[in-house]
DNA sequence: CCTTTGGATTGGAGCGCTTCAACACTTTAT
DNA sequence: ATAAAGTGTTGAAGCGCTCCAATCCAAAGG
């Protein structure tokens, strides 16, 4: 910055105004001072600037696992919610991980972001205490902190128990009465559904063939679970699988087992990524409206940032079940 | 830190020395200064200690497209390698947009990255010309710098001309001669794909039965080509489509006009990402090692940045036909 | 008792930028 | 002509940290 001044024959003050595009700038020197940088190459230094700034108009996000396409999704939504609110993005993966949650977190806070995003977290209100009172935070699509909320962040989620009340409804609808969850062991958004299909179940008088097993969050984590039940001598005839990556490892074990779908048993996933959409796999699902949830995110913490709010809100979407090819009547 | 320093009865410059861990400072003043900012709850300025230190210790990902399982595996691989060699990563999304992929280049260098990996990215040698002088860059999953090689940058791709005459190989085997591709039209591979098809038709003799239509890099970029294809005279009797999202996208459309795979058309995708690998699509496409990949992305760099490297290297990896269900003999 | 040695501690400069009060120079009003 | 009001520009302080040279202190050696 220096030298670009120097060429330019001004003060470090001018080039700074000329890179920040200050309109109290004599047009000739703007020229001259735009020429030098470009001759020398010149590239403010964003940890310099952030640190005289003292802001950095980056919005941290932590992500559950980068390889679900439901999640690399509502990241994509914050990402444009956030290009347009003027903020950039710092995205870092979890990886299954919660200790690799908690120290991912530590590093967005010392890298001073102006809002933090989690996405899938699997942290608790716990963790989260202390953070919420250094940065703005929004939780999405988890479903901790549900009592006591007594964090002080915001949350976008879709309604867990509703969506899974939904599929009980529609298995219900076809006649079933034996179905079995596969639950997403611990994973953030796991007990929301667990208890929507207790509630379903119960709803429709089926208390008693409640049946949750565990599993995970993908494909592998089905397979010990279906096996199992497979080998069992009543085994249910609709399964309801925590999301479409562990409904997918399930119909696959199905197909490996020779067991029909939905001929010989129903099923049903959750999230509506674009993989139940596929033809061959036509999962019946429900959908999350993710790229919304992203926006949502980033307009909590806007909102909080540009307006000064500052008592958590909580929005909860709905969800929509999608009804494809991988459900139908019990078999006999 | 001031605080921590005065809470404690230091100076600033101990608490630095035991916020990093120096072994030069009695047990007890550790003590002390750790307790004070742990009663403070301090957490050092990372853009502060950054810019004083003149290193970030982070590693720049630009990557092509997050939703695609390809790239987000090939980040996570970066990830896990930049992680055991003391590195952190910051990830911006191209969104398939070249424009989009320049300005998040700027920012990373802005950011003082200590090196850059490129993933799928879509710019050329000259966008790159500058940047590689000015920050150690390697190039991942993407086949641009062929010839000239003038970009400093290092390249680490899988051979994807000699993947490409394996798939024609593997369906002339079975006794195709009609096979048609559908292109990864402006994609960072797709170039060295088509060449690699054209080279396989040509050394089967079937030159002059080379057809490459446009397609894209996601399910519905391969609706016109194959909605078209299907209404041709002859339509061929096996696609080879860019990647495994495109040919699921295939898959789909063929399903719609009631086309049986592999009975009526054989079908290949690339780079066996999970989707692939689900029984009801069993696609039988090409492997990409992708952790493998991550992790020598960032060999390379650590090369140039810990031992001193200066002259690009270019690993090239072998890929490696997967046969599943999608392939078989032409239909009569 | 004084010097030496070496480890523990500190003051202060500096990293590259922003920002604000102050200054210089025009232009306009009086 | 002089004061007032703009406009453009600049010097210098400060952002939170690191790190070097300088200092301090206690133990060891002469």
């Amino acid at each position: 910055m220096e030298d670009v001044a120097e060429r330019a024959g001004v003060s470090r003050a001018l080039v700074s105004l000329v890179i920040n595009g200050s309109p109290k700038v004599s047009e000739q020197k703007r020229r001259r001072v735009r020429e030098a940088a470009r001759a020398l190459g010149y590239r403010p230094n964003l940890m310099a600037r952030s640190l005289a700034q003292q802001r950095t108009r980056i919005i941290g996000v932590l992500v559950n696992d980068l390889r679900n396409p439901f999640f690399a999704e509502v990241v994509e939504g914050i990402e444009m919610a956030a290009e347009s609110g003027e903020f950039g993005i710092v995205v870092l993966n979890g990886r299954r991980d919660r200790g690799r949650e908690l120290t991912a977190v530590e590093t967005l806070v010392q890298l001073q972001v102006e809002g933090l995003a989690l996405v899938g977290a699997q942290l608790d209100g716990d963790d989260l205490d202390e953070i919420t009172d250094i940065v703005p935070t929004v939780v999405v699509a988890s479903d901790f902190g549900r009592p006591a909320d007594h964090s002080g962040a915001d949350t976008i989620v879709t309604d867990g128990r509703r969506g899974a009340e939904l599929v009980v409804e529609h298995l219900v609808s076809l006649g079933h009465e034996r179905i079995l969850h596969i639950d997403g062991a611990g994973n953030a958004s796991a007990a929301e559904r667990r208890q929507g299909y207790r509630r379903g179940m119960e709803a429709a008088g089926l208390g008693e063939l409640v049946d949750v097993r565990t599993g995970g969050d993908d494909e592998a984590a089905a397979f010990a679970a279906i096996d199992q039940i497979l080998a069992e001598p009543a085994p249910p005839t609709a399964v309801f699988a925590f999301n479409d990556l562990l409904a997918a490892g399930v119909l696959d074990r199905l197909d490996d087992a020779g067991v029909a779908v939905p001929g010989g048993m129903s099923l049903v996933g959750f999230d509506n990524t674009f993989i139940s959409a596929l033809h061959h796999l036509a999962l019946t699902t429900v959908n999350q409206p993710r790229l919304t949830m992203g926006r949502m995110a980033v307009d909590a913490l806007l909102e909080r940032l540009n307006d000064g709010r500052d008592e958590p809100v909580r929005h909860t979407l709905e969800p929509e079940l999608v009804v494809r090819g991988t459900t139908g009547p019990p078999r006999p």
